[in-house]
DNA sequence: AACCAAATCACCCTTTCGGGTGAAGGTTTT
DNA sequence: AAAACCTTCACCCGAAAGGGTGATTTGGTT
């Protein structure tokens, strides 16, 4: 981070002596108004999107490729056992009813359970359900 | 993506319409060079932050950092462009409705080509063609 | 004993999904 | 030109999913 800042400064720097040689080049020259003002805009649109980069390219690394089972995160989001074994199926594609028979409930169970997951992980849908859980590191 | 490119179109004329109204005041009134050079840049600058961002939430949502798009793989299971943007907004848990606006085109379309992702995936529940797709390394 | 959360199930109703079929327009390949 | 493929869209119909509400049982806590 702090070098990312620092190599902005840098980079901010250069641009300006940049600008300044463009200026002088400007009044003593030939260099056209909006010719200028082209330069400077994609320059600075160029740095605004590296900024942008930098910036953002942190967020891409907080989830997890190496999973590791913390039951205290289902208590954080107030997740039972049983809505766990739901979900871990409906994440790996089983419809309500093959749920229900594994798990040797009711179809209407398991519509219950998926129910209050879907408050519980603010989700719309089952397929918005289990991204979600894979975000917050609670299914592989 | 198509409508990023809009705004982005948009913004930059909104932009240009701005320094244009600047460059008269410079040259018929007070405004220093500096200012307007200042002004110049700063807007890019935002601008470019802002383009920076669009292009890189995607990004963000990715939960498998290890992941390499492969398109080969793709033409091994057959599956065409438009199929695999709507399996790409399927596994990030948008409803057939949703994934219509976003790629503007009707609920029908996206019924279609989700009905031949799941023959291509030999799946029957979209959870399980996204289960499949992550298997085979099609998907994040 | 009283209480509470979890688990179970039911019923009703709406929305979403998915299968099947057909069709039109466009591009690429043969 | 014909064949093959992609993309788009439509209509119908049945299956699955999801929302809301209410009820019972059970195990653990107070």
């Amino acid at each position: 981070m702090k070098r990312t800042i620092f190599l902005y400064g840098l980079a901010l720097a250069a641009l300006i002596t940049l600008l300044k040689f463009l200026e002088y080049r400007l009044f003593v020259r030939d260099l056209s108004m909006e010719f200028y003002i082209g330069i400077i805009a994609l320059m600075f649109t160029v740095l605004g999107v590296w900024v942008g980069l930098k910036l953002t390219r942190k967020k891409t690394i907080i989830i997890n490729p190496n999973f590791q089972f913390d039951e205290s995160r289902l208590e954080k989001y107030g997740i039972s056992k049983r809505e766990y074994e739901v979900l871990e199926l409906m994440s790996k594609g089983h419809s309500n009813q093959e749920i229900a028979d594994k798990l040797f409930v009711s179809l209407n169970t398991v519509k219950t359970h998926s129910s209050n997951l879907f408050l519980k992980l603010e989700a719309k849908r089952r397929t918005q359900a289990i991204q979600r859980a894979k975000e917050l590191a609670l299914i592989p």
